[in-house]
DNA sequence: CAAGAATATTACCGAACGGGAATAATATCG
DNA sequence: CGATATTATTCCCGTTCGGTAATATTCTTG
């Protein structure tokens, strides 16, 4: 796997980090901010906002553009693994 | 396992779902709110609303909260699962 | 049950969110 | 490279966040 595939899932501590794949996964829909922003139900700026991590935006409304992305958090205890695998295999 | 002792960790689609067991995971610490916000450099006013499930709240606060918890977020395509098991074995 | 603890709500107030439009800046592509 | 597309930033403005303190309300416990 190369650098330019970076995996589009897992931790997310930061919103910078949240933002990075935000727009990894808007991208790989093929979509523009202002499509998508009109499909999401907000303003282009919020998703500007947002893929860029700016650590002031809603939580609702960011948890909004993650079910539009078919996207979806989950919380669990610091270091347990989740990411899922890019080929689609199960982690064991 | 009874109803007791509800799995504190899983999927996050509403505020509401965010604050439940943000509250679970600090009472399982035996924390008050004031204690945890003291902890967490935050207003209790702000855990207070958190717990309350609030859409409002800043992204980066809840995020940082979540650490304070010892929590971590992660993100995955909707409908694939990530709960840790509460006994402590791996899912398979 | 009553006292005390914990949480929710209110007040004050400066900072700032976010929609929509316009525009500046940057990226893309033939 | 230049034209076009896309994204970032700015503007306007009503609304509201969130710290802190105070207080009302609810929960816990002996």
């Amino acid at each position: 796997m190369s650098e330019a595939t970076t995996i589009p899932y897992g931790k997310i501590t930061t919103p910078e980090q949240l933002g990075r794949l935000v727009r990894h996964q808007r991208k790989a829909q093929g979509a523009t901010q202002a499509e998508f922003a009109a499909l999401c139900g907000v303003g282009v700026r919020f998703i500007s906002e947002l893929e860029n991590g700016k650590p002031t935006l809603e939580l609702g409304k960011v948890l909004q553009v993650l079910h539009c992305l078919g996207l979806e958090l989950s919380l669990g205890p610091r270091g347990w693994p989740t990411s899922p695998s890019p080929s689609g295999t199960h982690p064991c």
